[in-house]
DNA sequence: AAGTCGAACAACCGCGCAAAA
DNA sequence: GTTTTGCGCGGTTGTTCGACT
């Protein structure tokens, strides 16, 4: 059986201390993004190397932009989730300076909702047949669709609510008829989109480690036709 | 001032995939 | 062809902090 790469005891868990993060910059400033398995030992660390991977790309790296999304970023992402679905590295990607992560937590807590305030349904980008309470009583949401008392939606509820995307089975297909149908939910949004009319992001690290991410493989991105949509 | 609630975000977990053995 | 290994992804949880009562 294949052991866990985790499995080490007295491993730290939890938030990162400066040290630790001191000591992770200064190993791949110095050797470069090697082997993650080994590289804890090597850099001195009490971590697993998936947690140093993560730490590095949705941190550390020294290429994030952070802070708040732009209009455009936001436009980005609701366009690009209309097409991949919860393909967050994908999305990410076509966003020079963002992480899966970062993309993610904000979907999740700013643009899911804000979508459920104009009546779509974030998950299949569709308009929602049934008048949601917050249409009827728009004032629950202010203009960054904060919602003030909006427990509707609330963290458990949309956390586990179904994905219409789930991991590994969205097909392109499905992407695509997705997409088809968001253009009638959105139409103020211009989904005659094509990846290659997205304007690249830098590189990724996966893309920098000469890996081809596990999305891209599982999509084919580099054939962009799989991924154009005419209307 | 203290307590409660919810948003935001950092971090962890489990799984799938591809490459290597 | 099968098993092992490591990476990367998406989903979920935990923690912090500000707003509100």
């Amino acid at each position: 059986m294949r052991k866990p790469s985790c499995d080490i005891k007295d491993l730290n868990k939890g938030a990162w201390s400066k040290q630790e993060d001191q000591k992770l910059i200064d190993y791949i400033n110095k050797h470069g993004e090697v082997c993650w398995r080994t590289l804890p030992q090597a850099a001195g660390l009490h971590r697993c190397g998936k947690s140093c991977r993560l730490r590095w790309i949705n941190y550390l790296r020294p290429d994030l932009k952070r802070g708040n999304f732009s209009e455009d970023e936001e436009d980005l992402i609701v366009k690009l989730h209309a097409l991949l679905g919860n393909r967050w590295s994908l999305i990410a990607g076509r966003l020079p300076g963002r992480t899966d992560n970062e993309v993610k937590n904000y979907w999740n807590s700013h643009i899911r909702r804000k979508l459920i305030s104009k009546g779509i349904d974030p998950n299949n980008h569709r308009l929602n047949h049934t008048i949601p309470a917050t249409l009827q009583n728009p004032s629950m949401f202010d203009d960054n669709s904060k919602p003030s008392k909006m427990k509707e939606v609330s963290k458990k509820e949309t956390s586990k609510s179904p994905q219409v995307y789930n991991s590994g089975e969205v097909s392109s297909d499905a992407a695509s008829g997705e997409a088809e149908s968001s253009c009638a939910a959105l139409p103020d949004l211009n989904l005659d989109l094509s990846i290659a009319n997205i304007p690249p992001a830098s590189p990724t690290v996966s893309e920098n480690n000469n890996h081809e991410s596990n999305s891209s493989r599982k999509l084919h991105l580099e054939s962009p036709s799989t991924l154009v949509l005419f209307q």
